[in-house]
RNA sequence: GUCCCCGUCGUCUAGCCAGGUCCAGGACACCGGCCUUUCACGCCGGCAACGUGGGUUCAAAUCCCGCCGGGGACGCCA
């Protein structure tokens, strides 16, 4: 059999979103399955909208994602020239003829038979005009008035299109610019497309490729269509929610083992498995368990499959990826060792690196802020006396974890309070506020020396002094 | 409007092709409990679905038809 080989084409007109890139990595994974070959291919001959910037940023999110292309890019601006020569051959073969409608005509016979219920396409006009090329004309492509034709779709089966639904649609533009229909065609012809996954909006698109393929003597690849991702609310993406860009994502503090691990999941399943590692992925995924029907996108599900493969992360990975964030908050890194221990008690509270990174902060600030809640509430003046016994205690108690809990146990014993009365005020005055990690484990890390330089600052305040 | 696709817990889905083992399984979310110095993690338990009507059959989530609902396409956008 011949190697397989899928493509993206994503049109550089916005930011790779999560349609998106669902749909290169289906191709990139039925790719490397197969040990095939996965192109990009950047479909810009729309030049009002492409942009430049947009294929800069779309291949740094399918790079981030780990979506790396065998082959490519290529650009459909480059390849002009290829487009008119299949579009000539097929002109001078009379598959295809030369249409002199002006544009404002079409738009108000299209609106005309959409108001009286009728369909839209091209009426056919010039079909048997004999027009040769000339300015301000397109090429359309003849499409049979009889017949049917049938995608054998290997998501879907059979799906079958009569020819009175199909109008012959433009091939060339006015401008002799290609239209999407004959760029794809001749570029997945070209480049030896083996097969096209795309989203099922392309599915009634597909006969007229087909027909065109057929015109041009080439047997047609083959087709899969995924269903489509809409919004939690049912409705198509849109900037509101999933139509972010991949990129922001990853400003989020999303890692993108997540992503994928989201993504695949996202219309196609193995059993009851939720949990992919990318070599998983590539072992486990086929077309045939890919779903028909349209899928929710649901921000919670990815923020704990984020939350999950954040806990999967080595410590000394997940220390590089938190750096970032850690700039961005202003906070200076502190030592390897420090970091990776500090991030070790926030790795299993933090879903995203972002959160991580905010977790964090109290290791790194030389002067934790007093929430003023967690301050009213618990460094009060009441506790004086028993933060003043812990530090004379700490002076000499070993900072292990193990140390320092016998130590407030018994602290907590002497005093005849509960446990937590004497472990939330040192929390608050350890960070600031009442929810943290552990509390041993903080103190073991910060060290003594902070610690007692903390518990000091708090008594100090507690007592009416200023901080 | 026409054509096409789709329809299992709130969400992602398993099951459907090869009808009985499904008073429908898993995951996220939610609720309760355990653990516990807070919050998480972890563990245990709970809530919760076959769109609807008909047909075929001893038996239907599974097969067939209608209806309803959702989505898509119908562009000199891709």
């Amino acid at each position: 059999m011949r190697q397989i080989k899928t493509r993206f084409p994503p049109s550089p007109t916005g930011h790779l979103h999560l349609g998106g890139a669902r749909t290169a990595l289906f191709n990139w994974l039925f790719a490397r399955h197969h040990q095939g070959v996965f192109v990009l291919r950047f479909e810009d001959t729309d030049r009002e909208r492409s942009r430049p910037e947009f294929v800069d940023s779309i291949r740094e999110a399918l790079e981030w994602l780990g979506l790396h292309w065998d082959e490519g890019p290529y650009f459909q601006s480059q390849r002009l020239e290829i487009y008119r020569e299949y579009a000539r051959r097929l002109y001078e073969e009379g598959k295809a003829y030369y249409c002199a409608c002006p544009p404002e005509e079409l738009e108000r016979k299209r609106k005309e038979a959409l108001a009286a219920g009728r369909k839209p396409g091209y009426d056919g006009t010039c079909r048997e005009k004999g027009l040769p090329p000339g300015p301000g004309r397109v090429l359309r492509l003849k499409v049979p008035p009889t017949g049917s034709t049938v995608v054998e779709d290997l998501i879907r089966g059979p799906v079958a299109f009569d020819h009175r639904e199909l109008d012959d649609f433009i091939l060339l533009r006015s401008d002799g610019t290609p239209t999407y229909h004959l760029a794809v065609v001749v570029d997945d012809l070209t480049m030896g497309i083996t097969h096209v996954i795309r989203g099922d909006d392309h599915l009634s698109n597909t006969p007229k490729q087909i027909l065109l393929y057929q015109a041009l003597g080439a047997e047609p690849p083959r087709f899969a269509h995924v269903p489509m991702i809409l919004g939690p609310d049912g409705q198509r993406l849109s900037k509101r929610h999933g139509a972010r860009s991949i990129l922001e994502y990853r400003e989020e503090g999303y890692l993108p083992q997540a992503l994928r691990n989201y993504l695949v999941r996202l219309g196609w399943s193995y059993g009851d498995q939720e949990i992919f590692t990318l070599e998983e992925m590539i072992e486990r995924f086929d077309l045939s368990r890919v779903s028909r029907s349209a899928a929710r996108f649901d921000p919670e599900k990815l923020l704990a499959l984020n939350a999950h493969w954040l806990r999967a992360t080595p410590l000394k990975e997940l220390a590089e990826e938190v750096k970032p964030f850690l700039r961005r908050l202003g906070l200076p890194l502190p030592r390897e060792d420090y970091l990776q221990a500090a991030l070790a008690t926030v790795q299993p509270r933090a879903r995203t690196l972002k959160e991580a990174a905010e977790m964090l902060t109290f290791y790194l600030v030389e002067e934790v802020e007093y929430q003023p809640e967690a301050a009213r509430k618990f460094l009060t003046p009441e506790i004086a006396p028993v933060l003043e016994r812990l530090l004379r205690a700490l002076e000499e108690v070993e900072f292990t974890d193990e140390a320092l809990e016998r130590l407030f146990r018994g602290m907590a014993e002497e005093t005849g309070l509960k446990l937590k009365k004497i472990a939330q005020p040192v929390r608050v005055a350890l960070t600031g506020k009442t929810v943290s990690p552990g509390l041993f484990e903080i103190m073991r890390i910060l060290g003594r020396e902070r610690v007692l330089r903390r518990l000091k600052r708090a008594l100090n305040y507690l007592q009416g002094g200023a901080s």
